[in-house]
DNA sequence: ATAATCCCTCCAGTGACTAGAGGTTCAAGA
DNA sequence: TCTTGAACCTCTAGTCACTGGAGGGATTAT
């Protein structure tokens, strides 16, 4: 049994964001010693290293739980999964798309000014009228 | 003079964000009108579609501020907007960037998956371990 | 036995809004 | 002038996924 910094150190979760877990459902509540600390087993550990894999891969929390859920279901066909993947992909994309809008417009927009004083800057009077930008955003 | 409602209208920042806008400092408490309600001046409505324009383009409210402090500066030089303007770029490229790895380890994992169970999902199997990835995200 | 470190619960704060309750004011039509 | 209905007011709480601190108890090593 592992106490809740030895379970932080190996899983690479912190401390207070575990037991953030245990309150919002996405781990049971372990087991306890005498003195009223959290115990947890190597199972537990599985679970958070999987839920920080799935954090670290941007997936939402109420998408990890739909996760955990399935792989209780282990002989169910697995598309619920990947369809959750690939929902996710998708969304990377088109928040890569708008940050690459976002990009170019900036570019622009700082490369513009060759600007001495405030009253003349690009910058400032490009914010003030997108009338000036190329895109919308 | 223009009522909350007119301005929103007109500048797409919608009626309690200002509210929320005037609570945090960034536009002036506006003048009022005998029974108490808002009313804002053409330069009122400006400043608010400053803000939406940068907001939109992805800068922090800090910055904003910083940015509407400057511009009552018309004589100074005008680095400081620039540098703001460039730093939020070099954010947002940092940050497309890892989006664009996340994109390449869910792409590859999702298609990886030629699942039939859950047991065997690949979706899972990548989730729960982080050695099957190409990279660090 | 004592000291250092860890752990407990509870509460508050982050950013940038958004929504709702319960009440007041305004503008326009009859 | 009166009335209706839309728009407005303040205040509070909720969103997401944590993070930090206060004030106290437990564990572990010496
Ligand atoms: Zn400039
Ligand atoms: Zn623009
Ligand atoms: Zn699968
Ligand atoms: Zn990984």
């Amino acid at each position: 049994m592992f106490s809740i910094g030895e379970v932080s150190k190996r899983t690479g979760v912190k401390v207070p964001t575990i037991r953030y877990y245990e309150e919002m459902g996405l781990i049971s509540p372990s087991e306890r010693s005498d003195g009223n600390q959290r115990r947890y087993s190597r199972g537990d550990v599985e679970r958070l290293t999987f839920i920080r894999h799935a954090r670290d891969l941007g997936f939402e929390i109420d998408r990890i739980r739909e996760l955990i859920a399935l792989s209780h279901h282990p002989q169910a066909p697995c598309d619920g999964a990947d369809r959750i993947a690939s929902a996710h992909l998708a969304e990377v994309r088109q928040k890569i798309d708008q940050l690459k809008r976002l990009e170019a417009e900036l570019e622009r927009i700082v490369s513009h000014c060759g600007g001495h004083t405030v009253e003349d800057c690009y910058v400032i009077r490009a914010l003030s009228d997108h009338g000036l930008c190329e895109h919308e955003h």
